[in-house]
DNA sequence: AGTACCACCTGACGGC
DNA sequence: TGCCGTCAGGTGGTAC
């Protein structure tokens, strides 16, 4: 799941349901979500702390501890948070759990173990680590359209490179493209500068609606507007904008969906 | 630089 | 019903 609006809301759950509460301790339900450290010692850093502030970049989520570093948390293909009251209820799939001094606890589920939690000095520093380009909401116009003028390749590989713009994802990517009517393999040199204004704010709508309706929660395809692809991103389905029929292609060996009717080939 | 393929995991689904 | 192949919203490494 977790793409940009989805861990947007799963940082804003963290803010609600994280912040300010004393961590009594620590609980690995998988090792493997661990990045680059034990979970003796990241139960040693955290005991005592609290969680100050959150901050989403990209995919990913940062969180400072009031001693000053910083927990940081990607999902990878699936994951949520998810927060409790009772000490006896718990997620399915809880790969690392705060339990807190007040006596609730917040899970990080995580059922494939693609995601990864560690501790990080800096966020900036962590961020150039990875090698994340800038976060695909804070970015302005202008600075989006130079990005994608050096930019070559398909559009859709363009906007899921987390180097060039942090966040977008297989979902997201197309769902963008079918609102700005571009075909996903159109090379990005093709675009001129109305085309990429275009796209950046078909990015932005799509983006910033999917958020407002519950992004990375359950039902999400519901609450989008029904004229979206995501509710119908299926080989066959019907185009709810012009009729045409839904197909599939693979780019970057990843599903992509669109309309071959509204999204004309290059 | 861009793309293709593999690997890492778990689980759901369709076909037989 | 049960087994098996395939596929899933991510990323990192390798190779061309």
């Amino acid at each position: 799941m977790p793409e940009l609006p989805d861990v947007e809301n799963y940082h804003r759950y963290l803010t609600d349901h994280g912040l300010k509460r004393e961590i009594a301790d620590v609980g690995i339900g998988s090792a493997k979500v661990l990045d680059h450290i034990s979970g003796k010692d990241l139960a040693a850093a955290l005991k005592g702390r609290r969680m100050v502030e959150a901050r989403r970049h990209g995919k990913h989520i940062l969180a400072s501890l009031d001693d000053g570093q910083w927990l940081h948390f990607h999902f990878g293909m699936t994951g949520f948070f998810a927060a409790f009251d009772d000490p006896n209820t718990d997620s399915a799939h809880d790969r690392l759990r705060f339990d807190f001094a007040d006596g609730g606890h917040l899970a990080f589920d995580n059922q494939r173990l693609f995601g990864r939690v560690g501790l990080t000095q800096d966020p900036a520093d962590f961020i150039e680590e990875k090698e994340l380009g800038p976060d695909a909401l804070a970015i302005d116009a202008d600075s989006f359209i130079a990005a994608f003028k050096e930019k070559r390749g398909q559009v859709k590989a363009a906007l899921m490179d987390q180097s060039l713009l942090a966040g977008i994802g297989n979902i997201y990517s197309d769902e963008i493209l079918y609102d700005a009517k571009l075909h996903p393999k159109t090379p990005v040199p093709d675009l001129d500068e109305d085309a990429l204004e275009t796209l950046y704010k078909s990015m932005r709508r799509v983006l910033e609606m999917a958020i407002e309706r519950g992004a990375g929660f359950e039902g999400v395809e519901q609450r989008v507007p029904d004229t979206w692809l995501l509710p119908h991103r299926q080989d066959g389905e019907s185009c709810r904008r012009c009729g045409g029929t839904i197909r599939s292609i693979k780019i970057q060996s990843r599903t992509a969906y669109y309309c071959p009717d509204c999204q004309p080939a290059p």
